[in-house]
DNA sequence: CGTTGCTTTGATGCCCGTCAATGATTGTGG
DNA sequence: CCACAATCATTGACGGGCATCAAAGCAACG
């Protein structure tokens, strides 16, 4: 019993928010190797360069995974929502630091305990594989967004990707600082913020205050989003 | 035009390659489902959005993986080296376009075997884990590059791991066109030129021709990549 | 209410992109 | 083998987009 997916997505830069679960089959044989771990806002789960001992499905919250330069640039790779998966690791060291960016509930899984059942259930094993290409994928269209995209660009994309994960709702919930909006888009802090007012100031985005934007023109936004100006 | 593919310690694939490389448990399994693909410089293996039926291993020659915007924008993910996997994918299309670099000869392993393989062997999977694992190890890398380096730290940072590569050798090969270089770096082949010339009138690289490029001074290019000017 | 941390806006400058021209190399046909 | 074209690489001039530096606004907290 092989649950398919359908990846109908037409436009090759946004993610289909229902992919970034596990298949059904192996993820009810997860349940029995996994212990409830929470963290507090801003707490460390692991670190760069940690040894990859346990993976993580969040519950509740949201989770930052980044990485920081000697000097203390930070680029973040990825913003975890409830659902998904991470710290999922085949090698010796974790790749990036994860850290709570609100008070979080996650699911912890030893990667020994990973292994073994990867061993035993190929189904498993195989859904660990899909969401590994998952991550790679979305981590290529974000190459694409730092190395080719214009701010303006990267700002709009990653509205419009909040929204799809929150299933196009008119109004999106901003957890993430603007601060980590900038180490995630590769500007600064203050880019970002002249971004969203100019956007305001063309209608096409509410900002009744930090944590919530409302997207009010999305055919339009989307066009930036592609570049049309 | 499909052969069978069997492999003996003589193999021409070169040690430095090795940490690339399947384990070799998995890999000897490997050998029994691939068959040899050849394609000639500038053919496209396989193309963003396609349906992902086949994978790949370099055998020899470069392949630039790389995606497209609508808008002719270009950035390239990856450069894949003789002995490198490519095109894994667990998803229904492949996310990014292959294309041949140089005349390219590759193993073409198909969806469906690699599959059934991977039900059976439970070392073979794993394997595939750890490549993918790699992979993304790779572009979380890059992601900070893109974000986070000024064009100089990109342009050292990309001979520095080319050398990483190629065995720390003083003489570097450089299959790729300098526009090839800027899309993977995220810049105008106009500053990828500048920059080589300034490292030149540095003295801390020699270039005695486009495909060739000598380390002068490894220890002051490993500051500059972090960013110690 | 004052403090603290985050956000927003303004002024200025520089890095890198754009546009343009020249040089170098490779490939092709006479 | 040379002439010519085509492609790629390099260098220069210039401007813009985004970073940097600075200050003011705003919300949460004791």
């Amino acid at each position: 019993m092989t649950l398919a997916f359908r990846t109908t997505s037409a436009t090759p830069i946004e993610a289909p928010a229902l992919l970034r679960t596990m298949p059904d089959d192996g993820f009810s044989a997860l349940q029995a190797i996994g212990t409830v771990a929470r963290f507090a806002r801003n707490a460390t789960i692991f670190s760069d360069g940690d040894d990859a001992d346990y993976s993580y499905r969040l519950i509740s919250g949201t989770v930052r995974l980044c990485k920081l330069m000697s000097d203390g640039r930070r680029q973040i790779a990825e913003f975890v929502a409830a659902g998904d998966f991470f710290g999922l690791e085949w090698l010796d060291t974790h790749a990036f630091t994860a850290e709570a960016l609100t008070d979080v509930v996650a699911i912890r899984y030893s990667r020994s305990r990973l292994d073994r059942l990867g061993q035993e259930r190929g189904d498993v094993q195989k859904g660990l594989l899909t969401l590994l290409s998952r991550d790679l994928w979305a981590a290529q269209n974000h190459l694409v967004m730092l190395g080719r995209q214009t701010a303006k660009e990267r700002v709009v994309s990653f509205l419009l990707a909040l929204a799809e994960r929150a299933g196009n709702s008119g109004m999106l919930d901003i957890p993430m600082s603007r601060q980590d909006i900038a180490d995630y888009l590769g500007l600064t802090i203050e880019t970002v913020c002249r971004t969203i007012s100019d956007l305001k100031r063309q209608r096409l985005i509410d900002v009744p205050n930090r944590t919530q934007i409302a997207l009010r023109n999305l055919e339009k936004l989307r066009d930036i989003a592609e570049g049309d100006l």
